[in-house]
DNA sequence: ATACATACC
DNA sequence: TACTGGTATGTAT
């Protein structure tokens, strides 16, 4: 009896249950071409399969499948009639979308190449060559390309990584580094469009339209020029493309990494030819569940496809995803740079091994609430939405808000509130919880809502050029708060001790070209003003407040270095009494600091020595912050807490209200490096300086007369980064 | 306003 | 042993 032997095909769905098991680091990445894909599939595979992970990535996968039959079905039950009514819909719409294309732009992307782990290669060069991952067993941030030779990529766990590739080291991250390096790359941006947008630590986009023209240089030089510069400045290479649109651009970034560029002219027709056969996974926005949708109902596997099914994607779709597939499908993307990019929300989560011990559990709750609280606080943000989210430890998913009454940043409230939610989904077994804060406040027209806060255009002289008229109807006339105007021109030694003071400057300057641009700034007109509205010495308000109004845009001496948002001047700016620490109050400063010198601190270090500031320090800072920040909320009570800064803030600096300045002292000031997300587009710089704190004993500096309580706050123009 | 899903790095 | 963390946005209710 002759029975055929049962015989496994690629069709037979049970026989190469790998082939099926798709997540996203079994995709191919850029370095990754002849990788044994196969072969990665069945080790993932294996080493998912059965786990907790793997069964809830199979209930997923269950319901993008269910999804898809769900649209299969509804394109089927389309009448005749219906389907013209969504093809003239589509038609219409894809003329219209035609008629916003913007060929008069030249955008570039790029993408540093395997940045986490090339910088580390830069730290310990002995990792050059060999497979290395910046991640641990659990999770890969980063991989070599002699790691993705192996199939090891980002966003796989370590402990499969390790198993397709045994020899594989493993760093461990360190954002701290990563943070430094982009700092320093988007040092080079700036230079190409001071406006342009950091997608992440290692990806920008840059509109380079201007820079091409005014150096009459075409783009794909620019773009070799700046990769050359990154690579000089930080011996990191960097991937670019250059395209009509943002879209594009990073589409082309992708061509030719690692260490590559491509240019897609601003031609319509050279647009409509690339993108046509491009498969629309290379989109972003497009990934694994919207690929296979598209794929699966209909039919769609290239960016060409999209024009010849708009009309059932706009049968199917909601308007705003309909138009983008149609932008798509059309090689359409954004050509104007945005305004102003405001943070939406600000959360944190934090992944454990699963328990349901409620306590463990509330613990981390609390934890967690400190965290945001105090990320919230370093902003300046006040939010309302508070959103709970809790991973079971079958991998599910859950989230649940509540939005409060009044806008909050206290970590108290964000406990009592989150503990709320958390109670109702107890008793659980989880593996992680997030808290996230949403729905921040601002006022649309960016005043201060507080009628008693003093804004910087009171300070300000009439008929300065930082002055706006449109805004007089934010302060009321019958302020209590009396402000004598004072008005004087202010030179180096108004700022600074007697003694040795120009010398200082001058000597210092081939060493420290930030004392420069100190100088620079310190020759301005100034404005001061007292205010007597408020008795408490200690208050943000009874201060006074000097302004230094400087136009950046005039001088290029003053341009400022986004990576070192802080400054301090060296005597008397900085030192440790009751309201103001010193770096160096238990020693003297290092021979390197002159008297009154300013100098920058960027993450805690010193720009003029690199010193590095006492842990102490920081922490006395954080508490000196919170203490004043208390204090005044409470005794502001009902109205206005700090902020962070608004559109119209950012546009016109002089609407800041004094304790928005005060706030971004002790906040900002305090936390360097925290505005290293994001591009350099806001308009100042806050230093202050406490005159009525009590002098260390220093001999260097005699005890310099007192101000009667009141708190001198220097402000000074120029441009910073955005996020602050 | 809330819940959940998708996407990106 | 072991499958992240932070932010934005779309979709559905």
């Amino acid at each position: 009896m002759k029975e055929k032997a049962i015989e496994s095909t690629p069709s037979d769905p049970g026989a190469r249950p790998w082939q099926s098991y798709n997540t996203v680091y079994t995709n191919a990445k850029a370095g990754m071409e002849g990788v044994d894909k196969e072969k990665v599939q069945r080790v993932v595979y294996e080493m998912s399969k059965g786990s907790k992970y793997f069964e809830n990535e199979a209930r997923k996968e269950a319901e993008m499948r269910q999804k898809i039959e769900r649209m299969r079905a509804q394109c089927e039950k389309l009448s005749a009639a219906e389907l013209a009514h969504f093809q003239m819909l589509a038609d219409n719409r894809v003329v219209e979308l035609e008629a916003t294309r913007d060929l008069t732009k030249i955008w570039l992307h790029v993408d540093m190449d395997a940045f986490y782990a090339a910088v580390e290669t830069l730290s310990d060069p002995s990792l050059k060559g060999k497979p290395m991952a910046v991640g641990s067993m659990s999770m890969i941030s980063t991989a070599n390309y002699e790691a993705r030779q192996f199939g090891v990529r980002a966003a796989m766990p370590g402990f499969i990584a390790r198993k397709l590739c045994p020899e594989l080291i493993f760093v461990p991250t360190d954002f701290k580094k990563y943070t430094n390096y982009s700092d320093m790359i988007r040092k080079v941006f700036q230079k190409y469009d001071p406006n342009f947008l950091a997608a992440s630590l290692d990806e920008a986009y840059l509109d380079i339209t201007e820079v091409c023209k005014e150096r009459n240089i075409p783009s794909d030089e620019i773009a070799k020029e700046l990769r050359t510069t990154v690579f000089e400045e930080t011996g990191l290479t960097c991937s670019a493309g250059v395209a009509p649109n943002r879209l594009l651009a990073k589409v082309c970034s992708d061509i030719n990494k690692p260490n590559g560029q491509f240019v897609l002219p601003n031609d319509r027709m050279a647009v409509i030819t690339f993108i046509s056969s491009l498969p629309i996974r290379k989109i972003g926005g497009i990934g694994k569940v919207t690929e296979n949708i598209l794929r699966d109902v209909f039919g769609i596997k290239t960016c060409e496809d999209m024009l010849q099914k708009c009309g059932y994607l706009c049968a199917l779709f909601s308007r705003s995803s309909a138009d983008f597939f149609l932008s798509v499908g059309l090689g359409l993307g954004k050509t104007e740079t945005p305004e102003v990019r405001m943070r939406k929300s600000i959360s944190n989560e934090r992944t454990f091994s699963a328990t349901g011990d409620e306590a463990l559990l509330y613990q981390k709750l609390a934890e967690l609430s400190e965290l945001l609280a105090s990320d919230m606080k370093k902003e300046g943000l006040h939010g309302r939405t508070l959103t709970l989210k809790l991973k079971t430890a079958a991998f599910e998913v859950r989230t649940r808000a509540i939005t409060l009454e009044r806008y909050t940043c206290s970590s108290d409230d964000i406990l009592k509130f989150a503990s709320k939610l958390l109670k109702a989904e107890l008793p659980a077994s989880l593996r992680l919880i997030g808290l996230r804060i949403s729905h921040f406040k601002e006022d649309k027209l960016g005043a201060p809502a507080d009628p008693m806060q003093k804004t910087l255009r009171h300070f300000i002289k009439e008929g300065s050029s930082l002055r706006s008229d449109t805004n007089d109807r934010c302060f009321a006339d019958d302020m209590e708060t009396d402000f004598s105007i004072e008005s004087h021109e202010i030179n180096h030694r108004e700022l600074g001790d007697e003694s040795d003071r120009t010398d200082a400057l001058d000597t210092n300057e081939k060493d420290c070209p930030r004392s420069k641009v100190c100088r620079d700034a310190m020759e301005i007109t100034t404005v001061s003003s007292r205010c007597r509205g408020v008795d408490k010495a200690n208050s943000p308000s009874a201060g006074r407040i000097d302004l230094i109004d400087h136009q950046l845009e005039e001088s290029n001496s003053l341009e400022p270095d986004p990576s070192l948002p802080c400054m301090f001047e060296v005597g008397s700016s900085v030192e440790k009494t009751e309201r103001g620490h010193s770096m160096f109050h238990n020693e003297e400063p290092p021979s390197s600091h002159q008297e009154g010198q300013f100098f920058w601190l960027n993450d805690y270090k010193c720009s003029l020595c690199g010193i590095e500031l006492p842990s102490s320090f920081v922490e006395e800072r954080q508490e000196h912050s919170d203490f004043h920040l208390a204090e005044k909320l409470q005794r502001e009570e009902s109205s206005i807490e700090p902020k962070s800064l608004t559109a119209m803030q950012r546009e016109d600096p002089s609407c800041l209200g004094v304790f928005d300045l005060y706030y971004l002292w002790c906040n900002f000031c305090l936390h360097p490096s925290t505005p290293s997300e994001g591009g350099f587009r806001t308009v100042f710089r806050v230093a202050l300086r406490d005159q009525t704190a009590s002098r260390p004993k220093s001999k260097k500096r005699k005890a310099s007369p007192k101000e009667g309580g009141h708190l001198p706050i220097h402000v000074f123009f120029g441009k910073m980064n955005q996020n602050f």
